[in-house]
DNA sequence: TTCCCGCTGA
DNA sequence: TCAGCTGGAA
């Protein structure tokens, strides 16, 4: 790639991190064990919501050691309202190897990494990246939408080859700002809806999902007058869950009387994620 | 409906 | 390679 073309563009994305950076809990650290909590965290996850979270789990799992030894009830108690509950358990799981395997300290090698429950081929790398400023690139849908936009890639791009020009644009001994810049100008400037540029991974809205019971059921809800959503909210005002998990138990009763328990199980997962359990 | 700093088992 | 998983905001 030309030189001058890749500096140009570098000068571009660091000089608007200069300008509009944002402010998070987990940029103003670089402990690995953090840095994976809030990685891990981010999986799939809007930055404002982990945002909120990030430090109360913190003040209750300080450091590996306390997560590993923390009942698996207590970590997904704290995990709740973050979605994708099954991060939680393997972030768990993972803190429990890391304790066993490493002495408690969390590697910066991708490759010890992605050994790890929840840590696969983009977390892996975003973690020695943010908390050791190691020069790899690290490949989100986020910085995808921004190389193929901003270096007019094909979006048929191979995940492979995409990882190649993302590490031949890294600015050496930058990596840590880089990702960040990248970050901020993909959900600042370049939204997904913005250049409709379709994200790796869609949402799976099959007649008989869970998402689609979900949405089915909230609609329901919202019509029928007997069973409206501030009903359900007011009679399950101290359940610790968000409304929209009470809407999802209310839609696995209903899968259960449909399906069967045994389909919803498999339908559902008993901890969600990863095609079920 | 779509998208958000993906991973996992099949 | 791909379906499936959470919750919420735009």
């Amino acid at each position: 790639m030309n030189v001058t073309f890749v500096e140009s563009f570098q000068s571009k994305i660091l000089e608007f991190y200069q300008q509009n950076r944002r402010s998070f809990p987990w940029r103003m650290t670089t402990d690995r064990y953090a840095i994976m909590v809030s990685e891990v965290m981010l999986q799939q996850t809007q930055a404002d919501r982990v945002a909120r979270r990030f430090p109360l789990w913190l003040e209750r799992f300080p450091d590996v050691q306390t997560l590993a030894s923390a009942s698996l009830r207590e970590v997904l108690d704290a995990w709740s309202g973050l979605g994708y509950n099954s991060r939680g358990q393997r972030l768990h799981r993972a803190a429990a190897m890391v304790v066993e395997q490493f002495d408690g300290c969390v590697p910066s090698d991708p490759a010890r990494l992605i050994e790890l429950p929840g840590i696969g081929a983009y977390t892996s790398r975003s973690i020695p990246v943010f908390a050791d400023n190691l020069d790899l690139a690290a490949v989100d849908t986020n910085i995808r939408r921004v190389l193929i936009h901003e270096l007019n890639l094909p979006e048929s791009i191979t995940p492979k080859a995409l990882l190649a020009v993302a590490e031949e644009v890294l600015p050496k001994g930058r990596s840590r700002d880089w990702h960040n810049a990248l970050m901020d100008y993909g959900a600042m400037e370049l939204t997904g809806r913005k250049t409709g540029i379709a994200p790796l991974t869609r949402q799976s809205t099959f007649k008989g999902s869970r998402r689609w019971y979900r949405s089915a059921l909230l609609r329901e809800l919202l019509k029928s007058g007997e069973l409206s959503r501030e009903a359900v909210e007011e009679r399950y005002a101290d359940c610790p869950y968000g409304i929209g998990t009470i809407v999802d138990m209310l839609v696995e009763e209903a899968m259960i009387e449909e399906y069967g328990e045994q389909r919803m199980l498999r339908i559902a997962g008993e901890s969600g994620g990863g095609g079920g359990k």
